[in-house]
Formats: C-alpha cells, structure tokens, sequence
DNA sequence: ATAGGGTTAG
C-alpha cells in the first residue's frame, strides 16, 4: 500500500473547503490499486470541489471504492475497506482510533462515491454526528434519504427522519424540499420521503410542521399516503384545527389521494367537536358516495356529536342516528351505549340514562366508563344515595373504580357539603393502587372554598405540591373564583399573579371569573375589554363570558350596551341561551321595559327554550307581582309549575 | 391511524 503525501494546499486547493480541515493538514492520497499519484490528486480536488466521482481509477480499472482519501494531519491513511468493515461490525471505537483526525465528512462523500450499503452510510452518518457532535449538511442527508429510498429502505427512513425532526431546528420545510429536488429526481423517492417526513413531524408533536410540509407536497406534485395524511389529520382534530382538517380533506380528493373509512371518521369526528354536525352528515354521505359505509366508530362519533353539540332536541337527533345505525346493520356497541348514557346525563335526564342502563345490560357489559357516566350524573343532579348503590354495584360485579369514578363520587359528597365524606374517598384513592389527579384536589379545594373552610384548602394545595401534582389553570381558577367571592380582588389578583409566573395560561373560565368580577365592581366597560382581550388571545368567549357581560350592563342599567354584547355573541355564533333571556328580560323589568321583557319572553319560549326556576321567579316577582300579566299563552302555566 | 367518563365560570 502507498502513501503519497503533498505538502499544504497543493495546486490551489482551498484547505478549508471543509469545515474541520485545518490549513496545516497534510493531505494523503492511498489509492490501493495504483501508484498513479495524479489519479489520486485529480480525485482528490473533484471531491473537494463536491463533484461526484463515480467510475473506476483511470490507471487500474478498480471501481473507485478501492480507492480511499483522507485528509489527516499524520502520515497515517484511512481504508475505505477497514472503515466499511469497522461500521459493519458497530466497532466505534476503533473507528475513531482509525479515522483520528480525518474529514469525517470527506469520508461520508467517500462512502457514497463508493456505492457503499446504504444502511453502512446511515450507521455512518448517525455515529458521525453523534460523536463529532455535529450537525451534517442538509445536503447529505437528502443524499442519503435518497440512497436509502432507492435501496427501499423504508422502515430506516422511518426512523431516520424520526430522529431528524426531533431535533431539526436549522432546517424549514422550504430548504428540505428544495435540497431534496436537487439531489435527486426521482419522483418516487421523493413522494416517500416527504411522505414520511409528514409522519415523522406528526409524530413528533410537529403538527405545524407536518401540515406545512403537507401544502407544500401539494405544491411539488408529491403524492403522498393515505396514512400520513390521516395522522396528519388526527393530530389537527386534537389540536382542535378544523379549519386545516377541512383544508386537508378538500385537498385529499383535489389531489386524488384516496380516503378510506380512517379519513372519513376523523374528519366527522373534528366537525363534530366543533358542533359543525351538518357539515358532518355532509362527509357522511361523501364516504356513501365513495362506497364506503360508516362503521360502528363513524355512527358512534356522530352519535357523541349530536350529545354533546346538538342543541335542542338533541337527545332525539342522537336516537334518530342510533336507529338508523341500527337499520344498515351495524352493531351499537359499549362505547355507543356509553354516549348515549352520558347523553342523557348532561341532559339532565338522569331517568332515561338508567333507562339506556338497563337496556344496555340485555345484551352487553357496563364497563367502568358507563359507570362514570351515571355515578357522575346522578351526583350532578343531587341523587347522591343512587351513586353509592352504583358505587357498590360495581364492585360487586368485580369492576374496580378508576379515579374518574373516585372523582365523580367526591364531587357528589362535596356538593352535599359533606366534606367529612368526601376526605374519607379520597384517602381511599391511595388504597386502590390509584393517585389523586389534579381534579381530585381541584374538586375538593373548590369545596373547601365555597364552604368557607379554608385551612383544609390550603392544606391540601399543600399536599398536592407535596405529591408532585402539578397545580393547573383550573387549580387557580378555584382560589380566584374564592377571593373573588369573598370580594378579596386583592388577594384574587395576587393568585392570577402567581398562576402566570408559573407559566399558566388564563383560560375561557378565568376571563369569565374577571369579567364577573369586573361587573360586580360597576366595571363593566373595563369587563368589556377583557373580553376583547380573550380574541387577541384566540381563547373564544363561552356563553357564560357573553352572559355574564350582559348581566353586568344590565345591572348598571346600560341596556343598549347589553343588547349590543347579545348581537356581538350572536355574531360569534353563540346562539342566546336560557340565561341570556333571564338576564335581558330581567334587565328591561329593572328599567320598567317591561313590555319589551315581555317580547323577549316570547321570543324565547318561540325558540323552544324551557323557562327554569330563574325564569319562573323574575316573572313572578318582577312582572307578576307589579301588576303585569305576561302575554305568554299556554307557557304561563309552565312557568308556574315550579 | 378513527369513537365513550371526572374539577373550576353565568
């Protein structure tokens, strides 16, 4: 083997073409076919100029991966054989010892001139990184993608661009894609890899990312899978951007990438989350048309949809699915019954949820979750004693509470004041194997609070730091909902301080907390302002918020700006309520409107709105009591039925 | 790769 060494920076050549290559480096030329040094020189300067060398040695006609450079400071050379051994058998350390202070990155472009294994140059590429702790040109590592896409080794670029997304922080989409285009044309590899970089940064919390890369395949004319495209769209669906599932959706079929059942239920399932339900039947029909029916999964989403966003009349529109699931064959299951159960409690109608109950156990088994559902709804609706039976029926049925089912349960003690009770369940948590979550203690803090028992609730603040349970928004909200009470605005502002400081956003439920607070104080302009502050924020305002703000005007006697919040809430697609009505109609009888109140009256029983107990007493006390009959019709007897 | 349960605000 021979060695031809060249003093410094022979025939013009830049030392510091690379990065690492100091000026007073040697460079070594060993070509173990040939003695021909001006092989080995011309070598030498395509690769320093980055032109592919591919072919033989001129002299030879070895392939050229008998041929290795390095450039090293000692006389010692590195052999492209030895190192692809060496990388082979994962000996690291000889490597290094091997490679001492060569070009590590001249040797990758070696490696690849070579037609190494692809998987070798990957093992390669990653120690290099890792041990030289260095980041490798993008250019490279489009060039290995390539090669490995060629190689079809897919599940290595899986993880490969798995590791890459992790910790890119350098590179946008824009320079991946364009460097990609550049190394290499083929379309193929080109729609897998951007395929898979759409999956990797999906997986990696990157959904940004996966959807900008998603667009911009679009714009390259990369076809990418159905399955990176239903990740990417679960991932929006969780982060509750509907507007970029639609987009992706209407994209898919422009760009003709097939949808299947996946696609379609978790597109409904997004529109559903944002009470977009007719658009959700629209997608429905769409799978129809495609010739793919919706399965239990699909009819069970839209189901929850109509639950939990269907408005009035929900609970029929929900049955209504239900017996059409029925009618194409497919089987309601536990979740379906589960829903429905939990449909019902939300409705208040705790009745036909045991109704479901029953009717569920003919043919299936109740699961922990159904008894969530009915324990937590009876305990909402003051059935506390029903909840314990539940509580007792599932244990004897061999089911073990989880701690949804201690919360629901303590929530139930607490709301009948007997905190003894409630402590007693939740220092039963531990007994079961389970831990308090933070709802646990917000449950219970809360409690406290209202309760006016506030050692307990400190104490307990105290132990969940203590426990390592991290105190959330909702922890916060607990004490400034109690300061706020208390009228300690003080004190209230000292926790939202202190909530801040510890990185915690304000929520919807915080605002409305000061908004109240606000209009409590005769404030109700400056409450105004919050509000616009939750836009600013794109936290969007809730009913309460608009509510609340309403009754706040309403008090300063400021009708004019409480109506205005109703048509701005209106326009936000909040549709007024049964405690907007109670606030407005209540406002206007404080300003002696009543005639206008009595208007409203009707224009909210006309919306098929069911007066409540507030309803009932501002009528009676404020309309009645003055004298003034309400024209309401046959709705004045069921008002008065309370 | 798609579906269900618990806390705080009017």
């Amino acid at each position: 083997m021979a060695v031809f060494p060249y003093t410094e920076k022979p025939l013009g050549l830049q030392a510091n073409s690379y990065p690492k290559l100091n000026s007073n480096l040697t460079s070594n030329f060993n070509c173990t076919a040939t003695e021909n040094a001006e092989t080995s020189l011309v070598l030498l300067l395509m690769l320093q100029a980055r032109v592919h060398v591919q072919g033989h040695c001129r002299t030879c006609i070895r392939p050229c991966s008998s041929i290795s450079i390095s450039t090293s400071p000692s006389s010692q050379p590195f052999s492209l054989p030895i190192i692809s051994e060496l990388i082979a058998k994962q000996h690291w350390s000889e490597l290094k010892t091997h490679l001492k202070d060569s070009n590590f990155i001249a040797v990758l472009h070696q490696l690849f001139d070579a037609g190494a294994d692809p998987v070798l140059i990957l093992r390669y590429f990653s120690w290099s990184q890792k041990n030289f702790n260095v980041t490798h040109p993008l250019e490279l590592t489009c060039r290995l993608l390539h090669y490995l896409a060629n190689a079809k080794k897919y599940s290595k670029i899986r993880a490969f661009l798995d590791g890459f997304v992790r910790n890119n922080e350098k590179h946008s989409n824009s320079s991946i894609f364009h460097m990609l285009s550049m190394c290499g044309n083929q379309f193929c590899a080109n729609s897998v890899i951007i395929d898979m970089l759409v999956l990797a940064n999906v997986k990696n919390m990157k959904t940004r990312l996966g959807f900008e890369a998603f667009q911009r395949a679009g714009d390259y004319g990369f076809k990418l899978s159905v399955l990176s495209c239903n990740s990417l769209l679960s991932a929006l669906v969780k982060e509750n951007e509907i507007g970029y599932v639609e987009y992706v959706y209407k994209e898919m079929v422009r760009r003709r990438i097939e949808a299947d059942l996946f696609t379609f239920s978790i597109v409904i399932n997004g529109l559903c989350k944002v009470g977009k339900l007719n658009k959700a039947r629209d997608v429905t029909n769409d799978m129809k048309a495609w010739g793919i029916s919706p399965n239990v999964v699909t009819y069970n989403t839209l189901i929850d949809g109509y639950c939990k966003k269907g408005g009035l009349g929900k609970m029929h529109k929900a049955d209504a699915i239900l017996k059409e699931m029925v009618a194409n064959n497919v089987r309601p299951n536990e979740i379906t019954f589960n829903i429905l159960i939990d449909g019902f409690c939300k409705d208040e109608n705790v009745a036909s949820a045991v109704k479901v109950f029953e009717e569920m156990k003919q043919g299936l088994k109740p699961n922990v979750v159904t008894y969530n559902s009915l324990i937590n709804g009876l305990c909402c609706n003051g059935k506390l004693d029903e909840a314990c039976g539940l509580w007792d029926e599932m244990l004897g049925l061999g089911l073990k509470p989880n701690i949804v089912t201690y919360n629901a349960l303590i929530n139930g003690f607490c709301k009948k004041k007997m905190m003894k009770e409630a402590k007693e369940l939740f220092d039963d948590i531990m007994n079961g194997g389970l831990a308090p979550s933070a709802i646990t203690y917000n449950t219970l803090i809360d409690a406290y609070c209202k309760h006016g028992m506030m050692e307990e609730a400190y104490a307990l603040h105290n132990s969940m730091l203590e426990r390592r349970v991290s105190p959330n928004t909702s922890t916060f909200n607990c004490w400034i909902a109690c300061f706020c009470r208390q009228g300690n605005m003080e004190l209230a502002r000292k926790f939202l301080r202190e909530m801040e400081v510890r990185g915690l956003k304000a929520d919807p439920i915080t605002y409305n907390l000061l908004i109240d607070a606000l209009c409590k104080e005769g404030e109700s302009r400056k409450a105004e302002r919050l509000l616009n502050e939750m836009f600013k924020k794109g936290l969007s305002p809730s009913h309460v918020t608009y509510n609340t703000l309403m009754d706040g005007y309403c008090r300063e006697g400021n009708l004019k700006a409480a109506l205005n919040v109703r048509l701005q809430m209106e326009k936000e697609g909040n549709r007024a309520n049964i405690v907007t009505f109670n606030v407005l109609i209540k406002g206007h009888c404080m300003k002696g409107k009543l005639k206008v109140a009595n208007e409203l009256l009707n224009e909210m029983l006309e919306k098929g709105l069911v007066p409540n107990r507030t309803t009932y007493e501002i009528v009676k006390e404020e309309m009645m009591e003055k004298g003034f009959l309400p024209d309401i019709e046959g709705h004045l007897y069921n008002i008065s039925s309370f």
